[in-house]
DNA sequence: ATACGGTACTTTGTATTGCAAGGTATTTGG
DNA sequence: CCAAATACCTTGCAATACAAAGTACCGTAT
């Protein structure tokens, strides 16, 4: 999921933890840096991100993520998955309450 | 998320390990055994799942799980929950794509 | 010059969770 | 009485999210 969400921001542009931070929490997704540095370098070690540092006008520089061709092919992929889990979901919500059916089992003691 | 599903089965009425593995496979989520049966103790134990032992006709009897009452209404957080889910997860994806923006800083090496 | 506060990146330890694999028990059929 | 089928459970391992603490750089004020 998370995975998922940082790929998607990502896609808008490349951008730096402290930002991708603020954005999902803006999103109403709360992240912290001991989740997003771990898995901002494994999904660049995975190859689907690339980073370049970057001077910033105030502070230390910034490692700039962006997404690499494999980055956006797997987001395609995760995004299809997402689309599915969704169907999932609406199926399972869809499904019929607690009347009993008719072939049941009746439950003995 | 599986909690949710499993929770969401439920809901139908009272359900075994296998039988909820079935459905799960039926609505394409593929979850095992070593899976299943500490998340069924785990909510049990949390109180939102309680079970009554059932003689099969054929093999040793079964242990149905049903939703207890604050299982449903846990079931209505995840549900609002999921819903703030998927809601986000929108926007992200309707989020305009690599142009650069106005105001973007260039990026200097 | 240097000390401090703010920004940014990183690491370590812990709890949770999903899975593979293997184990126990009960029932039915040969 | 043994084997196959069904059902429940446990153990060990890998992945991941978090809290917390650590390191480094920059600009500013002393």
């Amino acid at each position: 999921m998370l995975d998922f969400c940082v790929l998607l921001l990502l896609r808008r542009g490349p951008s730096y933890a402290a930002d991708i931070i603020l954005r999902l929490k803006e999103a109403e997704l709360i992240v912290v840096e001991g989740t997003l540095y771990p898995l901002l370098s494994r999904l660049r070690r995975d190859g689907l991100l690339s980073y370049q540092w970057q001077e910033s006008l105030q502070g230390p520089p910034r490692k700039y993520y962006s997404l690499t061709p494999d980055g956006l092919r797997v987001l395609d992929e995760l995004d299809a998955a997402w689309e599915e889990l969704a169907r999932t979901v609406g199926l399972l919500k869809s499904a019929p309450p607690v009347l009993p059916a008719p072939g049941d089992v009746p439950i003995r003691l």
